[in-house]
DNA sequence: TAGATATTGACAGCATACTGTCAATATGGA
DNA sequence: TCCATATTGACAGTATGCTGTCAATATCTA
């Protein structure tokens, strides 16, 4: 296999582990890595809906349906945005704080234990590199054309 | 931010972006990315859906609802397993084997440009430091209690 | 200031992945 | 051989993500 392939593979693998941790951490509690997501979003101050998805990269809509369910559970209260009539801002309630509280809690445990076997200036320098090689596949990606090439007769 | 959460950033975001190519890479052919790991998984010759499932490390019933679908537009078809009467095999029909090569052509177009700006022997190394890691996130998961604390009265 | 353009949230629909359950069938051990 | 267990595919339901469209409202520009 190619080292390329054995690259990719390797990232596919440990975004699935990491995937699954943030289920693991959070499903104890009653929730899940994207309902986290958002919980978390709103842990230092309201935002609009638009706002949260910017900020995850996420599509506006997927973060909206979320957090209309979050509001129906009571994890999110609503208030207007003053000087915006279209513009609702979310907030977390005292029971979505309680709940970001709790998931905070086992992340911080986990997160101890895995870097606790590893050294911090080699994850730095990794990151480093995953962002160059990231910079490269997103130019390339971009580059490739978009029409099909003719079905073969 | 912590050297930790910066690399498991960085596994996110490009993570994304593969998954972004390889989304560009077969929709031009009709396709998707999940599509395409299905017809992909039947490139070396006939398998069951539980077998393909298990070499792709998702669920048997995802991979059961999408062979369905393919299978319906024509680009699978089913032979019965000689000595398994519950066990149909899936293969590639000529359409699908079409679809298949087309969306390879692309793929090397586009890794070839990819790999053109990167060292392979670093690549290399990178995967397999990202394997060790991997290991330990697995093994620290699993370590994780899965009791949750009591909410705070 | 008026008209073009962008943003926001609501609503609807689709794609992909997961889980649970069931009947049919295989398989392995007593 | 016979029974317990595992595997397989069908069916049903859920969670998360996406896209497209619309009306209301903001914002920018000529």
């Amino acid at each position: 296999m190619d080292a390329w392939t054995k690259f990719a593979e390797s990232i596919f693998a440990i975004n699935g582990l990491l995937m699954q941790a943030g289920e693991s951490i959070s499903r104890p509690i009653g929730q899940s890595s994207a309902r986290w997501q958002i919980l978390g979003g709103l842990g230092y101050g309201p935002k609009s809906v638009a706002q949260l998805a910017r900020d995850m990269g996420h599509a506006r809509q997927s973060v909206q349906r979320l957090a209309n369910v979050l509001l129906k559970e009571g994890l999110l209260t609503y208030r207007d945005k003053p000087d915006d009539r279209r513009t609702v801002l979310l907030e977390l309630s005292p029971a979505g704080q309680a709940v970001l509280s709790a998931i905070y809690q086992r992340q911080l445990q986990w997160s101890e234990r895995v870097t606790s076997q590893l050294d911090p200036d080699q994850l730095a320098a990794l990151a480093t590199t995953l962002q160059d090689i990231a910079r490269i596949v997103a130019e390339q990606t971009d580059e490739l054309p978009t029409e099909a090439p003719k079905p073969a007769p």
